[in-house]
DNA sequence: CATGGTGATTAACCCAAGTTAATTCCATCC
DNA sequence: GGATGGAATTAACTTGGGTTAATCACCATG
């Protein structure tokens, strides 16, 4: 079987025998769209990579709002950080958009693999560090940007997302109603009525 | 000289050599409330680590508006991520709140501990990880919760920090104005009116 | 005691987003 | 072709933050 993480962690220089170590844990699950990787709430110490599809990663609240954490296309790692660091349930949902090919590994195999390999390691220490600056990027839109310029923001850092998604789940995105960014929508087509 | 720096490489199972070739490098500043450690534009390569007092990490938008991006109390690691990973200026300042005492080291030193030290690499691994973990969380005050709810969030995680910076500070922190993080204060003293 | 100066609050007004509900648009399916 | 259902938009109204400016409280300083 030829997996994608196996591919990657071959290119991030980690040894045939990790490779192989992990490659033999490697689970694959095909999922439909609307089907659920995992519910917020459950326990799923697991790593994931979707090889095919694009799904959703978001926030349920106590009065049943719906916040998009992140939009998972092929190609991404996925994960609860809290679920792996603190040992508690995940507080958010994946839910596909697309069919959906993800390959899964428990956390533990993965942490094994990082304390055992160097080069493993060093390829977590430069993923974390790259995530650590795409949320920073994302803390910057909500801090200092305006609904409109962060919807302006999000069609120029997502230029194929934009058409993959419902408009209702990138409001839900940026943190605001769809009503709200159909309004922006018309106020960004309105002619900008210089004079009359 | 005894070093916070390398006080905590030490507690992190860096070697002895490592140690030193840290201890070699480290400057030392000290600032007074209201100085910059850095200005946004600025080239500012190194990492920083709080000894005592206190400074915030703030951006300014280019209509003069600004929201604090964080809090930097003793004890804590700054430095601009995009300067260290993309090679370009900071985006942000850090000004200091209370007289500070800071340790400079450049990037490239710590950057080559990593690579020679395990134990180095590991701390960073862990380091960042962390990073990534509160960044999510702020996320998800922005996201999720409205102004209000961020600010007992806020009042809840840094029950410390509260009476140590302004008013202000905390609005800008939130990504509000002063006046409605005022008005939000006076609407949580109000009673609550179960019956007249 | 008067004088600034700063931080915090308040007032008044405007405007954008939330809310609820209706409507339009399209693709699909029988 | 008509019915169904989801996505997107629109409308009408409410609510809460932004803006500007005035006021208040407090403290340091002359």
């Amino acid at each position: 079987m030829n997996f994608l993480m196996t591919r990657i962690f071959a290119e991030a220089g980690v040894s045939e025998e990790g490779l192989e170590k992990i490659a033999s844990i490697i689970r694959t699950r095909s999922l439909e769209q609307g089907e659920y990787l995992f519910r917020q709430g459950d326990t799923a110490p697991n790593l994931y990579l979707i090889r095919n599809g694009l799904a959703k990663m978001s926030y349920i609240t106590s009065d049943g709002k719906e916040f998009v954490k992140s939009f998972l296309p092929e190609g991404s790692f996925a994960g609860s950080l809290i679920a792996q660091m603190e040992n508690c349930e995940t507080t958010f949902s994946i839910v596909c958009l697309e069919p959906v090919e993800v390959e899964i590994v428990p956390f533990r195999a993965v942490q094994k693999l990082f304390e055992r390999d160097p080069a493993a390691l060093d390829f977590g220490f430069r993923f974390f560090q790259a995530l650590a600056l795409k949320k920073e990027k994302r803390e910057y839109s909500f801090l200092c940007l305006a609904p409109e310029e962060r919807y302006q923001w999000f069609l120029k850092e997502n230029p194929t997302l934009a058409d993959r998604v419902t408009k209702a789940d990138i409001a839900r995105y940026l943190g605001i109603t769809p009503v709200a960014l159909s309004r922006i929508r018309r106020r960004m087509k309105e002619p900008v009525n210089s004079m009359t």
